[in-house]
Parts: C-alpha cells; structure tokens; sequence
DNA sequence: CGCCGGTTTGACATACTTCAAGAGAAGTGG
DNA sequence: CCACTTCTCTTGAAGTATGTCAAACCGGCG
C-alpha cells in the first residue's frame, strides 16, 4: 500500500470541490477540513482498504477510478460499486467495512481521519447533510444496478454498463471530454461487476461491435457509435435518463 | 389507498420507538414529532406509493411489510427491498421515488409531511444522524443482496431469503417470538425478490422441506427445522452473520 | 524474440426458464 | 352448506441463455 508523502493541496482549488462531501462548506469549515487532510496515492492493483480491516480514515477520491469487491469463500465474487472522482469511501460511524476497495487505476484519494471527521460531522450540518444525499444517491445506483443483476440479459447488461461509464465519464470530465471512451476495468472485473463471465463479457462487446453501436480503436478505448441503439439494448424505459 | 382516521397515539408507547428514526429524539424533540405525525392504514395488497408520483409525505413502519419493486417496461420486474417494522419510506431532499412501495401485508404507518419533516432534519441532528445511519445500513444490505443477485445459485439464494425473514422477523418479534414463522411473500413476489422464476422457488422450497431443512405446516407457515444446514446453504461465511 | 496477461473463439454442459397441465386452498354467491 | 370461480402452488417435460472447458490469439514488455 504504497502512497506519495501528505500533501494538503488547496481545496479552493479542488476539481472534485463542488461534487464532494465538502461540496457544501463555507470557507471557514473548508479550513477545519483542510487541517486534517491528507492526500495519499495509489498505483493501479493497489488494494486501498481490506474487507474487516480497521477503519482508520475515510477519503473522497480525486482522481482515478475504485472499486468495491466483494467475495464469497469459493471465490466467486461481486463487484458492488465503482467510485469515480467526488466519492466518498468509508462509514461513519463504523470501524469496519464489508468490502474490498480497489484501485483499479492510478487513485489519488483525499484522506481524513476517522475520528476527527466523524466529530466534524455532528459539529457541521453542511457535511452531515451532503452525506446523507450522498449516500441516499449511492442506494438508489445500488437498487438500479439490483435490477439488472436480477432481471437483465447479458446483452442489456453490458449496454448498461457501457452507458453508465459513459454518463460517469462525461460528467467527471476525468477522460478529456468527448474523446475516446476508456473502459477502466478488464473483461473479467466487468463480467464481476454485471454478474456474468468474462467469456460471455467478450462475446457480447464483440457483437456491439459488429452491429456498429461500439467503435473499438483499442482494447480499452471505444467510442459509442449509435447511442440511440445503445440506449435501446439496456431495456430501460426511454425516459430513464432525463430524469436527472 | 385507503386509509383510517388519522390517530396520533403517543410516541413513548410506540413499539418502534427506540428503532425508527425518532430513535434517538429527546422528550422535547419527540413531542414536536407529534405534531406532525399521522398514522394511517393500508390493507394487504394496497399500494402506498407509486413510482413518479409526488412524494408529499415520508413515513416509518410500524405494523406489516411493505415491499419496493421497479418494474422494467416488458413487465419484468425485480424487487429492491423489504420494509419491516421501524423502516423508513421515502427521501427527504427529492420529491419523488424511482420504485412502488406496496403493502403486501396490512400496514400501518407513521406519516410526516415531507416539507415539516425537512425542516425538522435541518434543526434536529438526532433525526439526521439517525437517518444516515439507517441509509448506511440499507446501502450495506443492498449490497449484501447485490452478491446473491450476481453470484448466488438458486438453492443458495432460497436459503439466504430464509434466513433474513428468520432475522428480521425474530427481532421484530412482529409474529409472536418462537411461533412458526410467515412467508408474506407469495411464490411469485419471492421470485421477483430473489431474481428467480416462481417455479424454481417453488422446487427449491420443497427440496429443503424434503432435506429437513425446513418443516412447513402450512403453504405460508413454517419452521427451520435445521438452522445449521440452513446457513450452510446460503454460501455465506460461518462468520458473517456473527458480525452484527 | 519469446514470454505473459488479457482476450477471443469454439464446442459442449447445465442450471434455470418456459410452457403446460393439474391440484389444493380460499373465497363467493346461490 | 355446497358448487363455482379464482388464485396460488406443484410438478413434469422441453428449450435456451449462459457457464464451463479448452485452445489459440494478440499486444506489450523484458
């Protein structure tokens, strides 16, 4: 678990200001923050925080992209959530989590102590509240992804997959906009992510690809070529989307 | 949606009083809750809250189960969540919700307007923190769910249904501590639930009551019979049920 | 150049679904 | 109280989407 020495950039000058836990500070609650923050990296693989392990800190993530893992005994396993930039990692409130996070590419994550954060939590409504939105926002991806992992095919699953990455990266901004999209995880961590196996992963992304709704340039980078017929193969109502 | 004329009984006598999200509300704090409360009644069946529609109240559960189900346009359907006694229905900060809440036993609510409610959460730390836990916990326990709707076979699926109803309804003692417990989910809704098509519910419930496993007196009434085999068929870790 | 992780592709296996028929319970109305 | 409908559940037989196993491919990197 390797990680660069403490920084303490400044937070007026966060790209993730606006969108993170902290988005709804004022100056002076910026400054408390800003004292006992810490900025640590990751190299893509690390492991950020074991399943069980003592919960020391909670972060938001800066830059790069985590996930949430978890595993059954015989190893089977389920990805449960992808954190972009602005997401929170940790609980308040409890020691342990249940999951496994993983850097899956290079993560800079912006770090608090548990302890004091979670004073600052009942001392700041601004932070407790923009958690709690936070969180209801996290329940409801959770419920959605629920659907598909109960009641989708593999097809309609990978579309959704794709046009998630594809809101998430446009909204970060993270990947210079409107250039190719990049798939940050490999077949199998998709195939974890959606409940399949990374063979019927590769086949599916292979016939989008011959039916001309993805454009490969790469193994990883892609660009949707037909968004309406992406839309269409998720199986979601068509009003879905503009609800946000 | 009918309902019965709105009593205010008093909150010290509520049998969900140290669980709901006035749990940690003081004498003073609860009587401003009073003031704004109202139960109301909904039969088995009943619908509470429809998808898209404007959410002009937030309630918690005090008698019965509710269930949230999204329905895809072809009519799939999957369910996201069981609400049991001291649960809470609907999200302040957003005025509407992405699911049906239907009743699927008689229901009783406690019911707050949702713009008094909101108010009272930006002055009364004990009801925000104690919402955020309880969003915390169901964000824990969607995931839980997410790895048995990924990864989970159908035997394993019907046994870790079992052994949360078991749960819930032992700390609710909703049904008489001890007695045989209710299934208040038809094969059908169980089905939606777990991911699953009614006829493997009905085949693997009838496996496990051939095994042993469970020991029904009734289509809706049984009893666990082997609770040790019971867990080791839900794939999980001998732990994880320890950890709470 | 040759290894090596990630990926593709094919052939085959199977858990679960789908379709279909019938059996219990549980109401409902005469 | 008994037909009659209706709903839920059970059980069987057949179909299929996806998993499993295995081999080959490809691009990067030492």
């Amino acid at each position: 678990m390797r990680f660069t020495a403490k920084m303490r950039p400044k937070c007026s000058e966060c790209p993730i200001r606006h969108r993170a836990v902290c988005a709804r500070c004022d100056d002076s609650e910026l400054t408390t923050l800003e004292g006992i923050k810490a900025y640590r990296s990751f190299a893509a693989g690390d492991p950020i925080l074991r399943r069980g392990d003592p919960l020391t800190y909670v972060a938001s993530v800066v830059r790069g992209v985590a996930t949430l893992n978890k595993t059954m005994e015989d190893g089977r396993t389920q990805m449960v959530g992808m954190l972009f930039p602005s997401d929170f990692i940790g609980r308040p409130g409890r020691a342990k989590i249940d999951f496994d996070v993983v850097a899956v590419t290079d993560v800079t994550l912006c770090c608090f102590q548990r302890k004091p954060f979670e004073s600052l939590i009942e001392t700041t409504p601004h932070i407790a509240q923009r958690l709690l939105e936070m969180s209801l926002d996290e329940l409801d991806a959770a419920r959605d992804w629920m659907v598909l992992l109960g009641r989708k095919t593999a097809r309609e699953k990978i579309a959704t997959f794709v046009e998630m990455l594809v809101r998430r990266q446009d909204i970060e901004g993270s990947a210079g906009t409107d250039g190719p999209l990049i798939l940050p995880l490999t077949r199998d961590e998709i195939a974890d992510y959606i409940g399949l196996t990374l063979e019927t992963v590769s086949r599916q992304l292979n016939a989008m690809k011959k039916e001309g709704i993805l454009r490969f340039t790469d193994r990883r980078r892609f660009e949707i070529a037909d968004l309406a017929a992406l839309h269409l193969a998720t199986g979601d109502d068509s009003e879905d989307t503009l609800v946000y």
